[in-house]
DNA sequence: CTGAAAGCGCTAACAT
DNA sequence: ATGTTAGCGCTTTCAG
């Protein structure tokens, strides 16, 4: 009854109906449907069904060049705020019909390289890539082959492609504010690694912010760390202790930095939040379980997964849909490590 | 020069050399390669370099139905043990020359399946489902299409499915001897969710150790969560210190479970670990980060997925290679909330 | 050693 | 409204 590969193909349906593949085909394919009668178009549809009869997407894709799949590329899969991103992409790319498939590079610009390479043999209808750095000949290739892509996670200088990234200026400003309105002036900074675009941002962001206040910048206030570690934080605030100039608040780029700083600042006898409101930034596990629980910026990485399928679906559905880049907008979340400065 | 679809195909490559493109095809597969002399091979491969030929593994597929990737699911790429999981299985599954695709159920059979079922249409050659309760419908679907099947984090009562799981009446009894050889006697437990085999073979795991040292079972000294949450063990805790029957150990089937003690231990006096030691399982995030940090059990995720993989690989290159079925061992994290009971 | 031909399962003109 | 035909890109008999 059904083929020796033992699936059922649309020419068993046939003969069992006594029409033709084509006709099958065209009763299967909802558009075209109805260019058969009613009557034939049922026993189709019941033998169909009766058989258990699932399209090939493999005959389906060599013919048509469309498979339904997308294909989903992150750098690490380990780290949190990729599963959030991909739950997001999922969800999207489901509810649309599009089947997602997903693979991780780990940070490995060669292998990188080869999964999207694989993927674009696989004939992926779209593809989704959230990388530190994606490598250039990607965007070229898909280019190429006309392959829609977003970047997540990572604006790239050519305006031609969409992207979804995360506002950590806003983000800066808003944690800026919030000590601003607890009536702290002297506020410390903890920056995070200057060569990610995130820790560029939130520096500046928080600059411009303070000038915006009308605070006076000391350098002394100002550390760098070259990862967003528990022991950068740890050295950081060390040295800002050192430096001399009081600061009743500390903010810091990550929350792995804040971490780092309660120790500190507890050996030096500062306590959290009654001497130094401290903050962190991404709000991670961290934030919440830390004592005092940390008041951070929450960055919607699930939103800004399903933006990215957004984006791709549209283009999927409209090639000529332009171009856009959305910009994600963080949230400030306040916790017990901020208060009102002691007015003293 | 290249077909209309703008890759290049075997027929791209034929006409330029002047040959069949079964020629070619011979050329470019290995086992074949023999068969076609040595000058046109040659030629053959160096035109297939520079116009860039990649084979277009949705003809091949058709053709073959063998398609160099596997499927593999998991319930919830969020927690933690997944991405781990899914580590271990990618680095095996890419070393040996596979394409390996995740996707995501978040718990929902319904997901699950149509997801097993799309991986099934696309004809992966194998497929690694790392699930709660795989629906059986899946099981017997992938049996009657003869896909190689490997589960993990589950065993299944059909001996004839591959299967990796983690030991965890061994996890239970490692921690119990620990505490033994600290001087323990009286100790607590915290069970799980039973109707989970993690939750169950912990809890059985723990009795049975117990008694292996002669220790007395006092009903009044096990609590049962309902859910792995501090919520959840906060309440337990609770209710054993209610139960009035004292103890210098508390066991708990989850380090998130251990989480919620240490708060309410705190409320009666009681510090960790002068007063009580407190144990974890699973030596997640919580567990490194608690004050004091949490003696824990190690499950090695990361193993377990490669082991999966290499599973998978057996089978698929021999299809006659007898089922097997792994279990891992855990290990015993010491930390911070264990000590010596007080000889007191 | 190489070419010719068939066909995997499907769709899309082009007939009728 | 339905059947015919051709072909997506590849492998694999079967001839020569």
């Amino acid at each position: 009854m059904n083929s020796p590969r033992g699936r059922v193909t649309l020419k068993d349906i046939a003969t069992l109906v006594g029409v033709h593949t084509s006709t099958v085909s065209r009763v299967l394919n909802p558009n075209r449907r109805t260019m058969v009668s009613d009557e034939i178009a049922e026993r189709i549809v019941a033998v169909a069904e009766e058989l258990g009869y699932r399209p090939n997407p493999l005959a389906y894709g060599l013919k048509t060049n469309r498979t339904g799949s997308i294909g989903v590329v992150v750098p690490d899969i380990v780290n949190p705020i990729f599963p959030e991103t991909v739950q997001g992409i999922e969800d999207i790319l489901i509810d649309a019909g599009y089947m997602p498939f997903l693979s991780n590079s780990e940070h490995k610009a060669e292998r990188e390289l080869r999964i999207v390479e694989n993927m674009r043999d696989q004939h992926v209808d779209g593809l989704i890539v959230a990388s530190g750095s994606p490598h250039v000949a990607i965007l070229m290739a898909c280019k190429e082959d006309g392959i829609p892509l977003v970047l997540i996670h990572r604006t790239w200088d050519d305006p031609e492609i969409s992207a979804v990234s995360y506002d950590d200026s806003l983000g800066a400003r808003l944690m800026i504010d919030h000590l601003i309105s607890l009536g702290h002036r002297d506020i410390a900074y903890i920056a995070g690694p200057l060569d990610s675009a995130g820790g560029r941002d939130r520096y500046f962001g928080t600059k411009d912010a303070a000038q915006a206040h009308d605070i006076v910048i000391d350098e002394r206030l100002f550390a760098f760390a070259d990862s967003n570690t528990e022991e950068e934080g740890a050295r950081c605030c060390r040295e800002l202790i050192l430096n001399g100039k009081s600061f009743s608040a500390l903010v810091t780029a990550h929350d792995s930095l804040a971490a780092g700083c309660i120790g500190v600042l507890a050996e030096h006898g500062l306590s959290v939040p009654e001497d130094v409101s401290l903050t962190g930034y991404s709000d991670t596990l961290y934030a919440a379980m830390m004592t005092p629980s940390l008041t951070s910026i929450r960055v919607p990485y699930y939103e800004g997964g399903a933006e990215a399928a957004r984006l791709l679906i549209d283009r999927l559905q409209n090639p000529d849909a332009p171009v856009r880049r959305i910009r994600i907008s963080p949230e400030l979340i306040v916790r017990e490590s901020t208060a009102r400065r002691f007015a003293g």
